[in-house]
DNA sequence: GCAAATTAATGATTTATTCAAG
DNA sequence: CTTGAATAAATCATTAATTTGC
C-alpha cells in the first residue's frame, strides 16, 4: 500500500461516490473502518483479549527496579516491538509545553529537528511525534478554550490572573497565545516518504525572521 | 517535481502488520474533561521577582521513587560547591540554545520561571542564570557574527547545502553531502524545508554551522 | 492488594477547509 | 475554475489512570 498522494485522489473519487467499491480501498491496514451507513454494532465486541497477549505486562509492574540501567525516564517502556506509539516522558512533555508557552505552534522542519534531537536525550522520539504533539496540543487547547468560554464566559472572576511579574525592569505582560487563525505563513515544509529516490536537495534553513513570529518576543533595552 | 508528498506516511509503521485487529471497542463518550487534576508541576505563579527565581525546585514527579538523576546527563556537580557560579549541564545548555534558536532573546519573567522550573530538573539553576544566559548569549552571538562577517567575505562554493533533514527513528547512517550510492529506502519521516524564495543571505551559511555546534548529537563532554 | 473492566487522555490518521497561484 | 499546499477539525486507536469486584 505504498500509496502516495492519496488524499487528492481520494477526494476526487469519493466526493462523488463515497460508497462505491472503490471507496473500500481503505488505507488503514487494520481496524476496519466502519462506514456510518453500514456500521455494525460495535458495542463492546468482547472478542479475544489479544490485548493481554500483545501486552503481556498487565501483571508485572515495575516496582522501581534498581537494577535497570539508569532507569532514567519516568515511564515510557522502551520496548517498541513493531511500533507502538510514542509515549512521552515527563521531561519531554515539559519541554514541549515550555516551547508551546513560549509561543511555538507549528514548528518548521528545522525546529522540529532540533527539538527532536533535544528530546531524544530523554526518551525515544522522532520528528513526527513532535509535529503531532504541536498539532494536537494546539487543537485541544483551542477546544478547551472554547468550552471554557461557553461554560463560564460570564462573571469572569479573574480566573486567569495575568501575573504582573517583575523581573528587573522587563516586567512584561505576555500576551496570551492564540495567534490569529488566519496567519498563514508559507513555512512550507512537508513530510516526505523517502521511498523512491533522493529529491534534488535545494533547500536551506535559516529563517530568523520567521522564527521571530513564532516566539513573541519583547525586545527591550538592556537594563 | 514529482513530489511524493504524502500525508499519511506512517505506512511504514504498519508495514509489519503487527497483529490482528483486536476488537477495537468504539463507543467512547469521552466527556470534555477539564482539570485533569494531575496537571504537571506548573506551579501556579502569581507574582514573583528575580529573587523568587531562586528556588531549588527539583521535586520529583515520578511515580517511581527510585528516581535518580541519570549521571550520564547530570554531569555537573550536584552539590552546590560553595558559592560558585552556575555550572550548566548539557541538557540545560541544549534547551537554552534550542530556545534561542527558536527566536527567544529576552524572555520575560514568566517565561524565565517556566524555563527555570524545567531546567531545574537537570541541575541546580536559578532564574537569574537563565536571564543572564540569554543576555550573554545574545551578545556573544553578535560578536561572533561580526567576526565571521569580516573574515568570511567570500561565500563558500557549497551552494547546495544538504538540508533535507532526515529524521529517523534509529541511528541511521546519514550520508554526507555527496550523494552516496547508498540510497536506502528508509520508511521514516523526513522533513523537507521548501523555500519559496531564492535565499541569498550569506549569513545562512554560518547559521547552519552554528546549528551544528549548538546541538551536538552526543551528550557528552561538558562537565 | 490485585487485576479485569472501564474511563480519561492523548498520540496518530484521515477528512474538510482555506488560501494562493495558474 | 482548477489545483495544490498548508492546516484545522474530526476521527480513530492506544495507553495511563481509575474504578470495581474479588
Amino acid at each position: 500500500m505504498g500509496n502516495m498522494k492519496v488524499h487528492q485522489l481520494a477526494r476526487g473519487l469519493w466526493e462523488h461516490e463515497p460508497s462505491l467499491s472503490l471507496g473500500c480501498k481503505r488505507l488503514r491496514p487494520l481496524a476496519p473502518k466502519l462506514h456510518p451507513s453500514s456500521s455494525p454494532d460495535h458495542t463492546s465486541v468482547s472478542s479475544f483479549d489479544l490485548k493481554t497477549f500483545i501486552r503481556p505486562e498487565s501483571g508485572p509492574r515495575k516496582l522501581c527496579p534498581s537494577d535497570d540501567k539508569r532507569d532514567s525516564h519516568s515511564r515510557q517502556v522502551e520496548t517498541h516491538p513493531g511500533g507502538t506509539r510514542w509515549n512521552p516522558t515527563q521531561e519531554q512533555i515539559g519541554i514541549l509545553e515550555m516551547l508551546y508557552r513560549g509561543g511555538m505552534r507549528t514548528p518548521n522542519a528545522q525546529q522540529i529537528e532540533q527539538i527532536t534531537a533535544q528530546l531524544g536525550k530523554y526518551g525515544k522520539i522522532e520528528g513526527k511525534n513532535v509535529f503531532y504533539w504541536f498539532q494536537n496540543h494546539k487543537a485541544r487547547e483551542r477546544q478547551k478554550q472554547k468550552r471554557n468560554s461557553l461554560g463560564l464566559s460570564h462573571s469572569p472572576r479573574n480566573s486567569a490572573p495575568i501575573t504582573t511579574i517583575t523581573l528587573d525592569t522587563r516586567g512584561e505582560v505576555m500576551e496570551r497565545e492564540e495567534d490569529s487563525p488566519y496567519k498563514r505563513k508559507c513555512r512550507s515544509w512537508s513530510f516526505e516518504y523517502l521511498e523512491e529516490e533522493s529529491r534534488s536537495s535545494s533547500s536551506s534553513q535559516e529563517e530568523e525572521n520567521r522564527t521571530l513570529e513564532l516566539f513573541p518576543l519583547h525586545p527591550e533595552g538592556r537594563s
